[in-house]
DNA sequence: CATGAATGAGTGTTCATTCAT
DNA sequence: TATGAATGAACACTCATTCAT
């Protein structure tokens, strides 16, 4: 037999043992000695898999968004409406069951707005694009369908700022007390302006 | 007689003496005694005109968001359309003039973001009031004067969430190559949608 | 008119205007600053009247000492017997008055045991001397009235040591849970033993 | 494999080795830096051995304590009389072979007399605890033995703080000139109290 | 392949004291 | 005489990372 261990698949696993100890303790606060502690490994076997502290945390980052993402594309899937569907994308920002999740973007956010590393960078380029993506395709699909005026095309990359505009004024100030209304009103005064009421898509018909 | 000292020019004086060491080096990974060093006092002395680190970051936010804002508002000022005005608003994001401060913005954004100093939240709070304030103003008055359709008014609180998300989408990603295109792109599709065109003006007249 | 001010009395003052700041934050956690502040001068013209810091502790202690040692001595002349006298000099360490000066005695007795200062030394050992001296006085006055066998002028320096060692004891460890019981067990038992019964005395007259 | 280091040793070590610069400077004028330095470790190893400054006082004063103590025992059990083993006992206080201990246990003393740390309050409790159950011990046996009149037990929490009492009054004051002689009259006139004398003795048998 | 002992530069903050006015 | 602005050495403590085993 091979003593070679999958590496790739023990990283993953380290990370993952770390998971409950992030959300709960989060990154900034967190020290090496800990994660090792938690994931039962050495503190220099931490860095026999991963190059550094944050390698880890980019690491889950990349897992439980992509977690996230599966269980939101099925979510999504029972959504009738584009409308429905924006909605239930921007729940992550407000809901109660993304709550440790949303902490662990908060603080990686933060990293992210002053880090001047290229993979940092690189990986939230592909999470704005996998996001920006989708949305695209939802809206374009709504277009074909006849759902939405094709103007809404315009008003995508709009969308998306938006809702991470929003979420981070809600984090910072005092001021937005009830995200997921405020969130929601917008989306639905957007989508008044852009839907094809019912009536005249059977006249289109 | 002791030595008479305006404290708060004097405070307002260290604070801008260290504006362009945090803007080369970024607020986090500066320590007091080189903030101190550059603004030509010791140690001790920068704690008695601050209470923190972080104060003195605050302080310098404050100081030059002021003096932007006054320039702003005369620019504001020479704005003959809400369109022109949203557009102006948001230039704050893109222009050349205000790269420093947009800089000092976003660190003060990273630090604003996960930190629960009852006073930060405080300060970012004002911020967002202003601004928001602002921004509601001017589509009111848009919208009396016959220049946007009434429904314009469901749209402040996203127009002003959309400038900051989109900034932000900008500063951690490779994908907004050219916000000022984006942005103005964006207010362009969001007003033809609210605008009252001029011969709809005015038949109404 | 003298501008001269009498400089021992504004001393004086200056210290007496910080007591009840001391007897409430304590000696160690007091800077400068706050008594300075406190005594309404500033700090510049605390260090004209008093050397440094301590100098104005051990004034304070002096004082506060000799205004407890007035009303003490009025105590003990309302006691009958030299055992109920010295019961009530002990009761010094155990009071409820004497709460907050038992806690400066604390860290003045703290600062002693390690300081080299001559002053500091001189200081406490008159405070001795005077405490001893009282004893002394009022157990040779209990010999020669019959109270005590003469061998209790042996027992003198025993006796004022007794005092002390209990009370560090019972601040430094869990044990003495009852300082005024153990003390006062402690003087009778062992005036049980140099007393001079009364029917003896009788018998002697 | 990991360097293996038996930590309970290596922390005696170090604290050993810091013994005489701590009996040089005293406690609370040493750094930690210089603690380490004295150690030939580093900063961060003196962190990995003890939680604190204070812990390593601890851990010295334990440490020669309890050499102490098996030293004293042998010498204990070398006394033929009460008497005589009290004055052993308290030799502690005077003798020229404990000096270093001493001036340790001045310190702290010192440090115990304002701190409020549970564990050094629980520390100096078993120390205390130790040797007022010797005392305890050695009385009782001597009353069983008819060395002592059974009045003797009333005053051994007495003898205890006596000797502690006189010790910090010889360091603190001037006053005690010679605390052997003061410390042994003191046993000696206490014990002619409560010491049953030869010829009774014989009377008795 | 795994370890964890060792590290030391770096941190923000305090405060008794000085001295120019 | 009175001041309080200025000071800077000193402090305990942290932690990502290395490397000998």
């Amino acid at each position: 037999m091979a003593i070679v261990v999958d590496k790739d698949r023990k990283r993953e696993k380290i990370a993952l043992s770390c998971k409950e100890l992030i959300l709960k303790e989060g990154i900034s606060s967190i020290s090496v000695a800990s994660l090792a502690k938690e994931a039962g490994i050495g503190k220099g076997t931490f860095y026999e898999y991963f190059e550094s502290k944050d390698a880890l945390i980019f690491e889950l980052v990349n897992i439980l968004m992509q977690e996230h993402n599966l269980k939101k594309e099925q979510k999504l899937n029972g959504c009738n409406s584009a409308r429905e569907k924006i909605k239930e994308f921007y729940s992550f920002f407000y809901s109660k069951d993304d709550c440790e999740l949303r902490r662990l973007y908060k603080e990686f956010l933060s990293i992210a707005l002053i880090s001047q590393d290229e993979k940092m960078i690189e990986f939230k380029s592909e999470c704005f694009n996998f996001y920006f993506n989708w949305i695209n395709t939802l809206i374009e699909d709504a277009i074909k369908s006849g759902e939405l005026l094709s103007v809404a095309k315009d008003l995508i990359k709009g969308m998306y700022a938006l809702g991470e505009g929003m979420f981070i004024q809600s984090v910072t100030t005092k001021d937005i007390v009830n995200l997921e209304q405020d969130l929601n009103k917008c989306v639905d005064d957007i989508f008044d302006l852009v839907e094809i009421p019912r009536n005249i898509k059977k006249e289109k018909e």
